[in-house]
DNA sequence: CCACAGGCCTGCAGGC
DNA sequence: TGCCTGCAGGCCTGTG
């Protein structure tokens, strides 16, 4: 489930075999993921050099030489694979990556031939994600990007933001940590964990996070940390449920085994002294995790 | 067989 | 009227 801290760590791995190497040949073996793939997806990208990867929320972009811009999103599924070639009289290369060692390969949908020799293949099998080749220039003002909230690891996310964007706002914090409009790059699995973290309920008014007389606005500024923290440890862990390029080992990202609500219904919560039980609540029709006696 | 997982878009209905 | 809100549904497949 890629949130943010997956799409980073992801990033991280793609970048020493995509940036400054060019496109050798792309292979697109099927015609569409969640959308249509470009138009003459592979001969596009034939010649081009990845200038750069950055992420934005969820976004992975690669800006490639010749102006045009990949704008990649995982969905649910979406994992890439890196394979980088033993080099001649030197020890194995080997095979690093971001997904699962078993991922069925009928689901690899696009493989990336770089010209140094790395071979990066999209595998997703639901299909939730895309690619789009959009002009440079346009990337701003595209529909995805257009409206995108505040990066949560950025300088902007601040209690003044949250505040400011939870006046007036009926919807409760779920849905609006939930809203890509507000902080971009987070899923049902963060968005649980940092309400934890802050001791916050799921099902407060985020409206309650706008008063600026007494200690409801210190709620802005707890949750505003802990979001924060919560990013932070899940990036240094490289993800939770995706393999971490940087091991040749094959390892899970660590985080999954930090989660401190999400999937532990009925199981007793971490904060030490407390007695409380983690429950499992439905929330516009996802599944929430919280303890009742902590976040209130 | 079924429910569920989750990102994100669409459509619809109700309320102010 | 138009926006906000809260639903349900759809896209997909693997898993239990």
């Amino acid at each position: 489930m890629p949130e943010l801290p997956e799409v980073e760590t992801v990033r991280r791995g793609l970048a020493p075999v995509l940036v400054g190497h060019s496109f050798k040949r792309v292979e697109q073996r099927r015609a569409d993921l969640r959308f249509p793939l470009p138009q003459n997806f592979g001969a596009r990208l034939r010649g081009r050099k990845v200038v750069s990867l950055e992420r934005r929320g969820k976004y992975l972009i690669a800006h490639l030489s010749g102006g045009e811009v990949l704008l990649m999103h995982l969905g649910m599924s979406g994992r890439f694979t890196v394979h980088v070639p033993a080099k001649p009289g030197k020890t194995a290369g080997g095979r690093v990556s971001t997904a699962q060692s078993h991922a069925n390969p009928k689901h690899d949908h696009v493989v990336f031939h770089m010209e140094q020799g790395a071979v990066v293949t999209y595998n997703d099998p639901r299909r939730f994600g895309f690619m789009l080749l959009i002009p440079a220039p346009e990337l701003a003002h595209h529909p995805l990007m257009q409206g995108l909230g505040v990066e949560p690891l950025g300088p902007e996310l601040t209690p003044d933001y949250l505040a400011r964007r939870a006046a007036g706002k009926a919807v409760d914090l779920k849905a609006f940590l939930s809203d890509q409009r507000i902080v971009a790059g987070l899923g049902n699995i963060y968005v649980c964990e940092a309400l934890f973290r802050a001791g916050l309920a799921p099902t407060r008014p985020a409206a309650n996070l706008a008063r600026k007389d007494g200690r409801p606005r210190e709620h802005a500024r707890r949750l505003a940390g802990a979001l924060r923290a919560v990013l932070k440890d899940a990036v240094a862990a490289g993800g939770s449920s995706l393999r971490d390029y940087r091991r040749a080992d094959g390892a899970l990202g660590e985080f999954q085994h930090a989660f401190t609500v999400y999937d532990r219904e009925d199981q007793a919560c971490v904060r030490p002294g407390c007695r409380g039980t983690v429950r499992r609540i439905v929330q516009g029709g996802r599944a929430t995790f919280l303890c009742p006696k902590c976040q209130r």
